[in-house]
Order: C-alpha cells, then structure tokens, then sequence
DNA sequence: AGCACGCCGACT
DNA sequence: GTCGGCGTGCTC
C-alpha cells in the first residue's frame, strides 16, 4: 500500500492523503502536482509533497487521478520557504500555494453531461418531466452539457434532480473535464516533403501550378527565404512575402509537395540590443558599490539610502552583473506600480535576454513561461525583474535579492493570505539559499533605518544627486493665511500659480499631488447638512464630476449625480473637500491653452492605461499632470521642474502610526520627480499646518530628524520596530453580533495578553460591503516569544469558532500588519 | 474555498 | 404546497 501526501490550494490546515500504486510511488516526487478528485465532484491540482507507506486508519484514501509534471516544478528549498511563509504568517500552506504557483499550473475541473445511446430512449420518453425532456432536447446540438448551461436552459438554479432522472435511466451520464491551462505556444512552420526535395519532381511540380500563379508564386518564394538563411521558414512568414491566403498552402500540402510542422515557441522574447554601455559610475557609486560588497562580509542585508536620483540604479546594475558573472541567479523586487515603466526597459538595454519579467499584469501563459525558466535555470531567467509575486519562482541558486523602493507598502499583501511583507520575507529567503540582499530607498522605512542603524544591516549612502544636480528647493504655503487675505484662486495659492505660470511660459512641465481622486469626497446639503451616504458601506459618497455621478470608493455602488437634498429637497448642494478630478477641472478653466492630465485609478484602467499617460507626459504631449500616489513611483521625467502639493494634511491626518512616516516618504519621493536635469527644481507644499513638524523636516530633507523623532514617538507608544504586531479583524453582516463577538475576543485575548490588546474598535470605515468591521491589535514586544504568542492566538480562535453563534464571524490574522 | 445537506419564509 | 434563502459541516 502507497500513499502520497498532497496540498490543495484551499485554506484548510492539513495535507490530505490519497492512494497510490506501486510505479506511481517510485515516479512521484515531492513538488510535482497531481491531479485529485476532492469533494463529490471536483477534481482539484494539488502538489505533493511527501509519498509513504502509512495508510490512514480513520478514513479510506481515495486514488488519485493524474500525475500532471514528469519532474517537481517545485523544489524542496521552495517548499521549506513556504513552510516558513505559513507558520510565520498563520496561513495555510494551501493559501501559499494559490499565492505562488502561477495561475495556469491550477487546472480545476468541471462537470459536465453526457448523453448516452440507448436504444431504449424512446420508451422512456413518456414518463419523462417537462425539465428532463428539456435537457434532451438541448443535447439535439451538441454532445455535452455543462452545469451551467443546463441551469441557463431551465432558468432555475437547482438542476441535479431533473438530470439525475436521466441518469437513472441511463440516458445521460457525468463527467469531469480538466482544463489544462497552460499550452506551449506552437509556431507553424513549412517544410517541402521528401518527395519533393528532389529538383527533378521540383521541376514537374513547377509546371504543374502554371494554372496556379498564386501556388506557384508561395513555392519560388519558399525557395528565395530558403536561399537566403538556412532555417526553418515560418508558415505566417511565407504567407506574408508571397502574399497568398492560408487556403492557398493548404493546397500545396495537399497537393503533397509542403508538410507543415509545428515548434514550441516562448512568448516572451527580448529582441534588442544588448549590453549597450553602462552609465560610467561616479565617485560616489563607486564608493558605494565597495562599501555594500564590503558590508557582505558581516551582514546579510545591506540597506542602500540614497537619495532621488543619486543614480541607485547603475549600483544595482553593477552588482548584480557581479553576481551573474558568477553563475548565480538574482531576483529584482519593484513595487508593483513602478513595474510598467521605463525601469523595465532600462534594465532590459543591460542585461538584454538575461532578464525576464514576471508579474501580475502578465498573462497566465507568459508567467508559466518564465517559472520553468527559472526552474531549467534556463539563461534568459538568471535574472528576473518582478512585483512581490515573483519571490515564489522556483530559484535554487539565488545569489542576490534587490528590493527597490524598499519602503513601498505595495510590498505588503493584504488581502487575501497570505498576508506576507515581500520585502521581509525575502531576507528569509535569501537566508534560505544562501543569497545577500540589498534594500534600496531614498527614504527607507523606519523599521529598515531601525535595523541598519543598530548594525543588523549593513548601511551605505549616497547623498548626492547624480550629476551634481541639487536638492529641490522646499517651501510650504501657509493656506489658512492665503485664505484669510483672499488669495487663493480655487485650491490655488497665488505663489503656487505665479511658479505654474512661470514653470509654463519656459516650456517646462508641473507635476501636482492631491491623494484623493474624484471631485469631490463629500456632498452636503447647505440647508439641512445631509450627506448622501453609501447604502452598503459607512463612508459618504465621493462626486465624480465628469461621470455625473455619486461613487462609493470602498464597493464600487454609484448613482446619478442628485438635483437636490435626498433628506430635504433642497437644491442648494455644496462639496467639501476635493479630489484630482477637481483640480483638473479648475486648471482647465485657469489654463485654457495647455494640456491637462490625470493620473489617478479612475483614468488608468485597463492593462496599458498607466502607459499612455506617462507616455504623453513624457513626450511633452501634456504641460501639467496631476495625480495621486501613483506619481511617486520612481518615474524619471527630465523636464518636471515644479511639482506642486495641494493639501499635505489630508495625508497627516489619517489615525495610522505610520501616517507621518508614510507622508514624508510620500512627499519626499513626489518632490524627487522635480528637477532632474541642470535646472534645479522647486517643490511648493500647501498646508493648513504649515509648522508641522514633518512638513518641516520634508522641506529641508531632514530624514535622520525625522527619523529619531519618529523612532522616539514609536518607542513611547510601543510601535514597530520596537513591538510586533498582529491585528486581528472580525466581519460580519450583523451589527450586534460583530458587537459581542469582538468583545468576547478581545476579553479571551486580554486574559492572556493584559494590555498588550488595544481594542476592539471600529475601523474608520467600519462597514463594507454590507459587513461590519471590527479590529484588534495585540503588541508584541521583542523579547516576547512570537511562536508561543502566535500559539495563544490560535488557541483562543478555536474557543471563539467552538461558540456556536460566533462561528459565522470571519476572523482574518495579519502578522507584522503594517 | 466549494459544495451538499438541511431547515425556514415568499411565490405558483 | 415548492423554490430557494443561507447556516453548518466536510472534504483524504
């Protein structure tokens, strides 16, 4: 008796165990994937991971379906980082499994019917329902059925008793069909046949197609290709030179004189040039470059804190190439965002074919691609560019792991687990294997600045610009004074427009920042203060002036735009606060002559929206680009000499530890976008607040300030880096229960925690989608055990789950939730 | 996660 | 009276 352990992509905790023979248990090694029925009707890819002799006692193991791969397509170092991922993230393997393995390697399977012949369908036809009848009847054009198309033929949801009848009488039967997802792209490729290779039956053939000019005109040319390049000649190739339709081949292969054969082909193919020179260093990379090799001999991480447009880039370049030359594979994490633009194409003019790309946006197919690169260690996959995703290839000889823009919080996962730091688990990682790696950002995060200022991490700096190009020049507006002296124009002081203009009338381009998109984030009634209010969410509804409409940010509801007050009929509607969409709008009307675009989710939809907008920018099509976030992402625009921020406090404001942090990366890294060339830039800040101390320490580049004062404010209160911390987030669709429930949770954990439990509290939109929301935070303190903290918290969940009317409460664990 | 089973309200 | 709502429990 055989048996083999495997892991399904869903979240349940164990492995589960099915039969298998003799061959079977000498054939299948861990990390291959398995096709196995589950359930009643499914049939599921799962992935093994151990084979055995043990035969379970308290169940029969079910036999499995398929073997789908000849060789693991996962390694055991794979395995053992998941194994990590789980435990330190309190996921299932099965939810790191979903998360890691490319989408096509899931085949699932469907039922679907058949009908069977039988001669004595007539007979039965009689006893028959109206529904059964209606089945056959579908099976009249086609020879199976899926579930779905049954319940569309009935109309009704509930489909199995009609065709469990037919069933019975053995009119039809079940069946499953597995969708294997992934197929090789086949390229069509022409050859002559053996007969005709011959010059003498060449010659006949030749006479034979004068009534066929066309056909005859495809065979010269075949000839004329062939003479050219000893290769293979490409169907589509052919067809093109000659001009000639699909049907014409044909009837060259037909006719016996062509054989068309097919080639796997890879999708992705770099066809540039490659290794065009690298940027001549400078001093201060150079230096650079020495001290982080040199921080290797004692660290295994090495922080580089350089600020915008030092050049950290051509370092990376420059070790990384260090570490290819030496045969080992290098794995390069981005931000998600910052994966679509010019990086890509910058890093491919260097490392030409060495370099894949995998990521989100690529299609299932393309990323299948680029796995079993780096599982064959095939050449063109020793180095891959990729968003947080890209941790799970199957690397096996990893030297070096870069993590750019270390800080991004893209970096997280939220939802769904597992809800792991890409940034973070690399290290663990490159731990694993073996590897260095190397953190880079203009302004780190504290936890990172934390490690490498107490020498956990290596850290090296580089401050300043590449090319000698200075700092840009901060300064803060003060917008309540403006207010008060009436010189604001919309949201316009009068300094930011008099720096537009100018910016404007020298040909050169303004970048402004609004964190919030829409027109508006709040509609008021003037006469009784109603707001119109999601019905499923608890937030206002946001006005999008373009669409005339009112849009829920958090689920997506959205009406027309109201003629008057939903409460009091009035007609008197006012807006508070304002959005990109706003901004655009006033700028318009204060700029008529020059071009305005928006960058913000609503105008980057769809898989190159996000392009077309840099790309307009970048070749001076637009004048002044306004956006949010997503202009921070280390873009690289030359002729940007003002960026503009409209309202810094939105950003200060939010109940987040992390918000000061968060805005001084964010404003830092928006001003970086200013001034990359000679011309030194300006970056002007709007601000209620204007002495805020942040505020302050962005316009003088202060990192170190306002990192100690940070760090100070974190140990008080207990923050990360000084605690862990794992938030706990409860949903449910029933106000009263979330309210017990949470309560009784929180108490479970007080009882054992003390005062390390902060809540619950709501969170500050504590509905969505129709469910309430409650968190809890439990601090962790360094010294304390995470494993033994993490046990607990399990613990006191299956007590919650084992209360009857709290087992329909969602909880969701984050580990290190920030 | 899916999916089936099972027990209660709005329609033929 | 049925259809279908979703609470509950299981899947090797």
């Amino acid at each position: 008796m055989y048996f083999v352990d495997v892991i399904l992509p869903i979240p349940v905790e164990n492995a589960f165990t099915y039969r298998i023979s003799e061959a079977e248990y000498s054939f299948i090694k861990p990390g291959m994937r398995l096709a196995v029925p589950f359930g009643k009707s499914k049939i599921y890819t799962s992935l093994a991971i151990r084979v055995h002799q043990e035969e379970p006692r308290i169940y029969e193991a079910k036999e499995i379906e398929q073997i789908l791969d000849e060789v693991p397509v996962v390694h055991q170092a794979q395995l053992n980082f998941w194994k990590w991922m789980a435990s330190y993230y309190m996921a299932t393997l099965g939810e790191i499994m979903r998360a890691a393995l490319p989408g096509a390697f899931l085949l699932e399977s469907e039922t679907i019917i058949k009908k069977l012949s039988n001669d004595n369908a007539e007979e039965y036809l009689d006893s028959l329902d109206d529904e059964s009848l209606l089945i056959l009847k579908t099976f009249k054009d086609q020879s199976i059925l899926r579930i779905s198309e049954v319940m569309q033929v009935l109309d009704k949801k509930k489909v199995l008793p009609s065709i469990n009848r037919l069933i019975d009488l053995n009119l039809v039967a079940l069946d499953q069909e597995i969708y294997e997802a992934y197929k090789p792209k086949l390229v069509k490729y022409v050859r002559l046949t053996k007969e005709y290779e011959q010059e003498a039956n060449m010659h006949i053939a030749l006479d034979e197609l004068n009534r066929a000019p066309k056909q005859r005109e495809l065979l010269l040319n075949y000839f004329s290709i062939q003479a050219r390049a000893k290769k293979p000649i490409k169907a589509k190739e052919l067809q093109e030179q000659s001009g000639a339709s699909s049907a014409q081949l044909k009837a060259l292969v037909s006719k016996g004189i062509f054989e068309t054969y097919k080639i796997k082909k890879d999708r992705i193919v770099y066809s540039g040039k490659e290794d065009s020179a690298v940027k001549q260093l400078n001093t201060q990379q150079e230096n650079a470059l020495k001290e982080i090799k040199a921080s290797y001999d004692s660290h295994e991480v090495c922080l580089l804190h350089g600020v915008t447009a030092s050049g950290k880039t051509e370092v990376y370049v420059n070790l990384i190439k260090e570490y290819l030359a030496e045969g080992k594979q290098v794995l390069y994490l981005l931000p998600e965002i910052a994966l679509t633009t010019q990086l890509v194409s910058r890093l491919q003019e260097f490392f030409g074919n060495q370099l894949s790309v995998y990521h989100s946006k690529y299609s299932v197919h393309e990323r299948v691609e680029v796995w079993n690169n780096v599982l064959n260690k095939a050449s063109k996959a020793q180095l891959v560019l990729g968003a947080r995703s890209a941790l799970f290839l199957p690397f096996e000889n990893l030297g070096l792991v870069v993590v750019d823009e270390e800080h991004e919080s893209s970096y997280k996962q939220y939802d769904p687990a597992p809800r792991y730091q890409a940034r973070d688990a690399s290290i663990v990682l490159a731990f694993q294997q073996g590897a260095k790696v190397l953190l880079g950002s203009a302004t780190p995060s504290l936890e990172t600045y934390y490690n490498a200022s107490t020498g956990k991490y290596g850290l090296v700096t580089m401050k300043e610009r590449y090319g000698n190009i200075l700092m840009p020049e901060n300064s803060i507006i003060d917008i309540q004074d403006k207010y008060r002296k009436k010189r604001m124009t919309g949201h316009f002081s009068d300094d930011l427009l008099r720096a537009i203009t100018d910016a404007l009338d020298l040909g050169e381009q303004v970048i402004l920042f609004q964190n919030r998109r829409g027109y508006s984030p709040i509609l008021e009634c003037n006469t009784c203060g109603h707001a119109p209010q999601c019905p499923n969410c608890d937030v206002s509804l946001t006005f999008h002036k373009h669409r005339s409409q009112l849009r829920c940010h958090y689920c997506g509801y959205h009406i027309a735009m109201l003629q008057k007050c939903m409460a009091c009929g009035s007609e008197e509607l006012d807006t508070k606060g304002f959005g990109t969409e706003q901004v655009e709008v006033e700028l318009k009307e204060l700029y008529p002559e020059y071009n305005i675009g928006r960058m913000d989710s609503d105008t980057t939809r769809g898989k190159y929206g996000f392009e077309k907008i840099i790309t307009a920018f970048e070749q001076g099509e637009v004048d002044i680009l306004v956006g949010t976030q997503m202009l921070t992402k280390g873009l690289d625009f030359r002729n940007v000499t003002l960026v503009g921020i409209l309202n810094a406090d939105s950003m200060l404001n939010i109940p987040d530890f992390r918000a000061h942090e968060r805005s001084f990366q964010l404003i830092q890294q928006v001003s970086g976008r200013a001034g990359r060339t000679q011309k030194r830039g300006t970056v002007l800040i709007q601000s209620y607040n204007p002495h805020h101390q942040i505020l302050q320490q962005v316009s003088t580049n202060a990192y170190e300030k306002m990192y100690h004062e940070q760090l100070e404010e974190r140990h008080v209160y207990k923050y990360p880096p000084f605690c862990r911390t794992i938030k706990i987030t409860l949903k449910h669709r029933d106000f009263q229960k979330i309210e017990e429930s949470s309560v009784w949770l929180g108490q479970a954990l007080k009882n054992v925690f003390k005062d390390q439990v902060l809540g619950p509290e709501p969170p500050p939109v504590s509905r969505i989608r129709n469910e309430y929301y409650r968190n809890i935070l439990i601090k962790i303190p360094r010294k304390q055990s995470l494993e033994k903290t993490k046990k607990a918290i399990l613990k006191i969940r299956s007590s919650f789950l084992s209360i009857s009317q709290y087992r329909s409460v969602k909880i969701v664990l984050d580990v290190d939730n920030y």
